[in-house]
DNA sequence: CTGAAAGCGCTAACAT
DNA sequence: ATGTTAGCGCTTTCAG
């Protein structure tokens, strides 16, 4: 009766739901999964638990897991290689069937391990360099193109790239499609004016002000995530600089206060919850085909315009 | 060696290594926890995992129960109280240990299961009333008080409350707080700008288009959440107004970007991860003895005073 | 349709 | 210091 196979006359059936209720029974998972070798427990390991971009991914996994009779285990590995190794590594004592995991760092023998097809996983917005394995990210390159672009269109030539960590995929496409904007507005490269630190306030503010600090400074800025333009906006206001008038800005992911930011953020959104969607869907289809071919989706981000970037009028020449 | 009781020899510690190493041994934490009737595993229940304040109390949990070597299981309960019974009653069939909760809603049935001790459990943020259990929660009468006398100071009089839903305590408390500034100031209280919603950005939209589409409309707003805020502010804005000038506000929570907002905003900020870490440290108390006399314990907020409240000259009578 | 029995991988208590 | 054994609560298989 409790597994669901129907096997059992209506009596028994409401006699032994009686019995239930009247004794508090709980099946204890531990001696079923145990016994069955079997568990619905899928694990998620993201960098960071404060961040809104992953809580954002969890939340449309959790959407679609929660759908299928699924029960997630959240870890958060802190950007930290060890750390997200001893995270999935508990994850696997703790006998979860699948795994989803926004990737910290390029821990090769971990992901080596996981490629391998011996625990069902999907990597998230980052894809470590030459596995194989299935993923969901964001067209990076195209998304920092059209961000570039648009800062280009808003008359501004000295555009820096305030980048996060480039041993991290996303970021080096990011950097790419930068370039790529560049050398299509024959703009020429000044490589000091590409800096690159952690995803967060902090690097963002120091990086900033170390740039805009200089005798010869950009006049914008293309920042590698929501965070980094948050401490990007404090150096900004600290040297007493505005924006857009006199610093433009656009930074990849959107949020929902970037509207009520000051100057509005523009940005370059990412499909955050169809990211966490999409990679659930996947782990759900090999869970249930193991023999699958690997699959890597992309997606696309979209430019979301407000007023941190600016309207230059172009200077012909 | 495994269970580092350290009664073997240097030899065979390394030969068991050795052989956990090259066999690619990992315990079976299901084996294990049904044998041993034990587990270290921590159930920790948010209404939502989207919401920065909820995630910065978790931050602050994993913090010191990670230390102690606990694991955390963290669900999210969607507000619904019946999908947090549902959550609670997953995560005790999966043989937690211990149960943290930020309350959803007053499912006595569920709460009152918790506070009879059978589960140790800390309510955190919110105590359902009338139960006696561990709790960690922030003085929200006090909180409010300071915050709507701020709004007082800066001259303000007519001042309504943007409050959470009235059935959560914590909106009752800031309630509260908010009569009192107003009777303090020998300012009459006006029933109809006392309006409640969801704590969430929708909710501030429409209760705040409401309130000031009004012909007698507040001159200043007391706002019961961060993402409440966010939704009052983009209701002013289609409205055409301007904060402070027009409309003082400030709000409930405070986020590391609310000085880069338009207007940097002021808020009463709560010590999250304090929360956090607190509510830890008194269920690995309980862990230990289970005897323990019941605690609360009530943090203090602090005033953060930015641009969005305003300044305004006394009007003296 | 219901009952009985074996064993999942581990721990704890006991024997060597 | 190391080896042996029973049994945690369940699922599965086989008998009635």
């Amino acid at each position: 009766v409790l597994a669901g196979l129907g096997g059992a006359s209506e009596a028994t059936q409401r006699r032994i739901e009686k019995a239930v209720n009247e004794l508090g029974y709980r099946r204890n998972r531990m001696a079923s999964g145990l016994r069955s070798q079997r568990s619905t427990l899928v694990g998620v390991v993201i960098p960071d638990l404060q961040n809104p971009f992953f809580t954002g991914i969890v939340g449309g996994i959790e959407e679609v897991l929660h759908e299928a009779g699924y029960t997630i285990f959240l870890a958060n590995s802190g950007s930290d290689p060890d750390r997200e190794k001893a995270e999935v590594s508990m994850l696997r004592s703790e006998r979860i069937c699948g795994l989803l995991i926004v990737p910290s760092a390029c821990s090769a023998s971990l992901y080596q391990e996981l490629s391998d097809g011996e625990l069902p996983a999907v990597a998230i917005d980052r894809v470590p360099d030459g596995l194989v394995m299935d993923s969901v990210r964001v067209a990076n390159e195209e998304g920092a193109y059209l961000a570039v672009k648009c800062l280009l269109e808003a008359g501004h030539r000295g555009i820096a790239l305030v980048n996060g960590p480039v041993d991290i995929g996303v970021a080096r496409e990011r950097e790419a499609g930068y370039l790529r904007a560049l050398a299509e507005a024959q703009v020429a490269v000044r490589p000091e004016w590409t800096v690159s630190g952690a995803f967060d306030s902090e690097a963002g503010y120091e990086l900033t002000k170390d740039l805009l600090e200089r005798k010869d400074s950009p006049e914008a800025l293309f920042v590698g995530s929501f965070m980094t333009a948050l401490g990007a906006l404090r150096a900004v206001t600290e040297l007493g600089l505005k924006v857009p008038d006199e610093v433009a800005l656009i930074a990849f992911d959107d949020m929902p206060w970037a509207p009520a930011m000051n100057p509005p953020l523009s940005a370059v959104a990412q499909p955050v919850r169809e990211m966490g969607r999409k990679a659930a869907q996947l782990l759900l289809e090999r869970l249930r085909d193991p023999e699958l071919e690997v699959r890597s989706l992309v997606l696309d981000t979209e430019l979301v315009v407000r007023d941190s970037c600016g309207t230059r009028k172009r200077v012909m020449r």
